[in-house]
DNA sequence: TCTTGACATAGAGTTAGCTCTAGGTTATAT
DNA sequence: ATATAACCTAGAGCTAACTCTATGTCAAGA
């Protein structure tokens, strides 16, 4: 697939393929012709990223899991915790948005309410 | 109340409180001897803010939805579609959040289960 | 042959939301 | 009297994550 297919197919921009490519963050990108060609493993890894960073984790630490990955067996544990304490930071992220929600219903109600008095 | 006190009280820091309050996002601050003294309506107004920053607005759109406020009942309807929008906004990224959980879940599962396999 | 479009690079610029710096004032404790 | 802490201002600097600019290559269609 070429960037500009893979940018369409996961909504992404082509500046922002290369940038995560410059800043080490995706790796082994095959080039013909000097023209990237990236592969299904390409893709996976940018469809991980994608979800990793709907889970909050920043591009660095995105990078130091991927790091921990490539060096295998050894890292399990701090895959794990690192998991795990994005876990944590992702719950309390839902829980606190739940609340905010329910307080824009709670507002909404408020000036509907209004609403209906003032006619 | 003091900047430093309020800084403590809602966690957040002195250069952020007078950088609101520089943008136009915090206004009616009264100031003794030149001194910010925060009144119980500036602290309902800072929650308030820091309620519609968890909710994902922009300070920009929140110091819109304060003007909105400001012009009185006119603006209701405005003010209204505001949360309403913001609210389809927050279901999303809730359920969004909800799924990285639950693929977050699954990769730890996955991690424990190798773990005892190599033991 | 020429032009168009998709790609390439290096590096500069942008945006939001702070955060820090330098230099100054004021109230209070020693 | 002085030192300390908490405040003040204007404006510069910072970080993350892009986004844009200038310039160039290359293959394919009219």
């Amino acid at each position: 697939m070429s960037i500009g297919e893979v940018a369409r197919e996961l909504d992404l921009s082509i500046d922002t393929l290369r940038y995560y490519e410059k800043i080490g963050l995706l790796k082994n990108i095959n080039k013909i012709n000097g023209k990237r060609e990236y592969t299904d493993e390409n893709i996976k890894d940018l469809k991980f990223i994608l979800c990793m960073k709907s889970a909050g984790l920043s591009l660095m630490d995105i990078k130091m899991f991927l790091k921990y990955y490539e060096e295998g067996n050894e890292t399990l544990d701090l895959r794990i915790d690192m998991l795990k304490n994005q876990k944590i930071v992702l719950e309390k992220e839902i829980k606190e948005k739940q609340d905010t929600l329910d307080y824009l219903n709670y507002k909404i109600d408020l000036y509907e309410k209004r609403k209906g008095e003032k006619k």
